[in-house]
DNA sequence: ATACATGAAAATATCAAAATTTTTGGATGT
DNA sequence: ACATCCAAAAATTTTGATATTTTCATGTAT
């Protein structure tokens, strides 16, 4: 049987959260994954704290540990949120940030926009889901990277986190013309932000999640 | 000797950080905190984790817990961060926001500018200092609370504590004029909130924290 | 039926000790 | 003087057990 480190264990729930394999508002109760990960309850309870700190958990004293609700409206809330913060991330980068940036965020949408290509064609497995999972949060971090504000940026990690909790068991219906949407906003939003034109840059990012309000 | 609830020692240690009486940048070992708090290291780490959601304390692995780190450029990041967080659920709020709003907000001003009012006339004891920095809190919050959103408002509130903190220390110079501009600020933020100016609004947050950039 | 106790079971929180990891301070060699 | 290595000390993490609190099912009274 596997045993697991520590960070393995973060790891392994925080994916398990991301991906709604734990449904978000369940309950996550310590005594049931001891076995699962051959450890203390403490530690899983110590695991799930710092969970708590990017959101994904919520935690209630004396009464455990919740994966985050989610609503329409809470999925709604969450989404312009994180519009608000990006638009400023990326508007903050397009004023400041230097060749550096412009190289890493190209970088990232190249590699983000390799996975999309493959996925239009090949149809999506759990891999290449995966895979493009991380590419997407990539790219973003990569558009907001240029900042110059490490609250920002660590604030923005935690409500994308929280973005794909509660959007991932919802959006099953990953049509085909679905990617191709995405495809193209990614690129409006690439190309706005390498013109250095604010506006412009603000309203792709809007635009990109418009569907999510 | 005093015995301490678990609710009891993280309020007293989230009221020692955000006085900077554990200053920013210390280290914050349990050992040291047991015999005071009398109860096991395990608990003082349960509740510094849970400190370290709202941002107060840092942890990492293996090497424990740390006030959080200041720094000219971490203050002025987390100065611009509140604008920006402010504006918009001021903004929010004055656009959706019904009459219930403008009776707590109103409140929560009149409740800050008696103790302000006190505080110049008699001097600033310890406890004015303590009353004035949760009045403070409170307009702020009631400033914001209109926005229909939970996650700015769940946000702001770590923000703001993480900005207490990071600011306390440094500010010993509470000049005569010092409350006197404070006030005047406050004033004009509520005026411009109940006039349902949202630009103005903007404009007299953003000159409310200016001297922090 | 509904509301209200009651007690057993489950879940959570706390503890003190053991195991692990990092830090510290000095000895050694370059 | 400076870096490296080592062992002791200190700090952190994990554990397994115990104490406390909540939850839930059952029974009783209104």
């Amino acid at each position: 049987m596997k045993t697991y480190s520590t960070n393995e264990i973060y790891s392994d729930l925080y994916e398990q959260l991301i991906n709604a394999v734990i449904p978000a508002g369940s309950k996550i109760k310590p005594v049931e994954l001891q076995s699962k990960y051959g450890c203390s309850t403490n530690t899983i309870r110590d695991t799930l704290l710092r969970l708590s700190k990017i959101g994904l958990v919520t935690f209630q004293m004396q009464r455990g540990f919740r994966a985050r609700e989610t609503s329409p409206e809470k999925r709604s809330d969450i989404a312009k949120f994180r519009v608000l913060l990006e638009q400023e991330g990326a508007a903050l980068s397009i004023r400041k940030a230097g060749l550096d940036w412009e190289i890493r965020l190209n970088t990232a949408h190249h590699k983000l926009s390799h996975i999309e290509k493959l996925m239009t064609k090949h149809g999506l497995t759990d891999e290449h889901l995966l895979v493009w999972s991380s590419a997407e949060f990539e790219f973003h971090d990569a558009l907001i990277s240029g900042c110059a504000s490490d609250i920002l940026i660590e604030t923005y990690g935690h409500i994308y986190a929280q973005f794909r909790q509660q959007f991932v068991a919802q959006e099953r219906d990953f049509g085909a013309n679905y990617f191709e949407s995405i495809i193209h906003e990614h690129a409006t939003i690439l190309q706005a932000a390498l013109a250095r034109n604010e506006e412009a840059c603000k309203q792709a990012i809007h635009d990109h999640m418009k569907r999510n309000f």
